[in-house]
RNA sequence: GGCCUUGUGGUCAAGCGGUUAAGACGGCGCCCUCUCACGGCGCAAUCCCGGGUUCGAUUCCCGGCAAGGUCACCA
């Protein structure tokens, strides 16, 4: 067989010399033991917590070594394009600080480039036709019925199911067969004429999993579609190959097809990288957890992260926690230690299938969030609520010192012991609500309505917007007394029977007729940000809501005239001491 | 089904022949306390199973079992 003539005409046309390709890309000039490892996303677009999983790994090792991490588009398959996903993917890894030194729309050195594998079409066909030529690779004129009757056969018999040995047919076609084929203008892909057993088994090095055994690969795969396009196990060695990679670093997924990987670049000849196969990111689903997949988790998109304002930094500590089993210990130990100095290792990457917990990450996110000043938050919730947030929650921000003073109550700034109520900025910004608008519900005051109008009433008459913390309280034990209600703790605790209730019975009905909600940070701080009209204006629309709930249970003439005369003496009353 | 990988509390996990089997999240309880949050203290909960090897196995070996991955002209 005249493998020359062959190639020349499956791959018409002049091509390069091979060691053109080594001298135009040649071995990195990088100090020792720096890697270079890559990105190669499909340009869909859509990122989701799994490769950023990965995205993080690859950067790490990458920048730990003084090496180089690219971002190559593996846009083989036209079906997947998507306008300006390549931009998308850049931006939404910025956004955890990740940055590529080289690749697609990076810019600066173009050295190893094309980083589209559509622009790369010359160097897969040289290498394609070297492989016709020297006798590794041929033309296969199978029909996708042929294919799939012969998978059928194979499942029948139970046996490995492909193209292989004695079932791949065209692997043994006469010249004569193959140039009849071929005037007859029948379609065909190019595949590997595959040399392995695998009965044999070799024992491979990876740098996540260990040592593993591979078996030898027998497929004979297609390396070369009908239109002219690599497979990705083609482009696979050949792009690694020439863009210097030294560790692949990808999913647990293709740790099957390693041994063809393997096979292909001992056929052409190119030096192995070393690879670690990461495992996935596993979600429950149901009895049984799989790994994360974006068409059956959208909530699982870097997108739904972003809306629901998680904090870059906090993923970014989840998903080292998980990715090396040191981290989390790690940063216990340096908690204020630029996250680039944890010294992250391939071999210290889980070999098993982790659980997404969100559960971990929201405690995560709660401590990020506790180590900012109230300015760095409200930058952070700020920026969120200007691209997610309603109008309402856009207009929080036009006073500024007034959402200084709430965050700093909200995450007890100045105090002993920082809070940690906020864990993302739509929780946070949820959480401050009260500050800007008027409850619209109350949660359920807690005590009989006849207490709950005395109490607002008389804290009415009482309050003054010039008593500091201590006065004010005061003035709330008074209340509490007057009422029934335990002054202090101590005494209800001890005989909880001779009273209706203690004082933070009396605190809860005035911190939900402030604020509506019955767990608030400090109360006193509170009504201070809120102002003293503000705060009147507040309890008297919650003596109202009060009172109408209780005439509505107790109508007599008596009761009605009772609370008439009280709305007014206290309508009557502010304003005097202000 | 073949092949590959992986099996320590509910989750993430330390551990590398002898340990009361770390720690974190979550759960529960107590303390602090005007509520919540924070903080402190404590509790419950784990070595997949069966054989070996060994004075001794969570750790080593073999065999099961289970889970995950993969068997395309998708990556």
């Amino acid at each position: 067989m005249d493998y020359k003539a062959l190639a020349e005409r499956l791959i018409p046309g002049n091509y390069p010399a091979l060691d053109h390709y080594e001298k135009k890309y040649p071995p990195r000039d990088l100090p020792k033991g720096a890697e270079v490892t890559r990105l190669a996303p499909s340009p869909t677009g859509f990122i989701h917590l799994g490769n950023l999983f990965a995205a993080i790994a690859n950067e790490r090792i990458a920048h730990r070594s003084g090496g180089v991490l690219y971002l190559r588009i593996e846009d083989t398959d036209l079906k997947r394009k998507v306008d300006g996903a390549v931009e998308a993917v850049i931006k939404a890894l910025d956004y955890f600080d990740i940055k590529f030194d080289e690749g697609a729309e990076i810019g600066g050195d173009e050295t190893y480039g094309p980083w589209y594998q559509r622009g790369r079409a010359e160097i897969y066909r040289a290498f394609v036709k070297h492989l016709i030529e020297i006798g590794r690779a041929y033309p296969c004129f199978c029909t996708e019925e042929e294919l799939t009757a012969l998978r059928e056969e194979q499942t029948a018999r139970k046996e490995v199911t492909g193209y292989y040995g004695k079932y791949a047919r065209c692997r043994d076609l006469t010249e004569e067969e193959i140039y009849a084929n071929l005037d007859a203008g029948k379609p065909f892909v190019i595949r590997l004429k595959s040399l392995g057993n695998p009965e044999i088994k070799h024992k491979f090095h990876d740098e996540i999993k260990g040592d593993i055994t591979v078996p030898e690969n027998d497929q004979d795969v297609v390396i070369l579609k009908s239109d002219g396009i690599p497979t990705y196990h083609f482009a696979h060695a050949v792009d690694d190959h020439f863009m210097r990679t030294t560790l692949v670093i990808r999913g647990e997924e293709w740790l099957a097809s390693l041994p063809i990987h393997i096979e292909l670049f001992d056929a052409l000849g190119f030096s192995r990288p070393r690879y670690g196969h990461n495992c996935s990111l596993m979600k429950q689903d149901g009895e049984t957890r799989r790994k994360l997949s974006k068409r059956k988790d959208p909530e699982l998109s870097l997108e739904f992260y972003r809306k629901e304002g998680y904090f870059a930094r906090a993923v970014k500590v989840y998903m080292l926690t998980l990715l090396n089993s040191n981290f989390e210990e790690w940063y216990q130990k340096n908690p204020d230690a630029p996250l680039d100095e944890f010294k992250f290792t391939a071999a210290k990457m889980s070999k098993s299938g982790t659980l997404f917990d969100l559960d971990k990450l929201n405690d995560i996110s709660k401590n990020e969030l506790s180590k900012l000043s109230a300015e760095e938050m409200a930058a952070f919730l700020k920026s969120w609520a200007e691209e997610f947030g309603s109008e309402a929650q856009k207009a929080y921000f036009n006073d500024e010192e007034k959402m200084r003073r709430v965050l700093t109550l909200c995450m007890g700034i100045g105090g002993k012991k920082r809070r940690k109520d906020f864990t993302t900025a739509s929780q946070a910004t949820e959480f401050i609500k009260y500050f800007f608008e008027r409850p619209e519900t109350y949660e359920n005051f807690p005590c009989g309505q006849t207490d709950c109008v005395c109490i607002l009433r008389q804290f009415l008459e009482a309050y003054r917007y010039g008593d500091d913390a201590q006065a004010w309280f005061g003035k709330v034990k008074e209340i509490a007394a007057a009422n029934g209600f335990a002054a202090e703790m101590k005494d209800y605790k001890a005989d909880p029977a001779s009273y209706k209730g203690s004082v933070a019975d009396v605190a809860e009905i005035l911190r939900i007729a402030a604020t509506g909600k019955a767990n608030t940070p400090d109360l006193w701080t509170i009504m201070q940000i809120l102002g003293e009209d503000e705060v009147r204006e507040r309890i008297l629309k919650a003596l109202w809501e009060v009172a109408e709930h209780w005439w509505g249970e107790n109508q007599t003439p008596e009761l009605e005239n009772a609370l008439d005369e009280m709305i007014a003496h206290v309508t009557d009353k502010p304003g005097e001491d202000r």
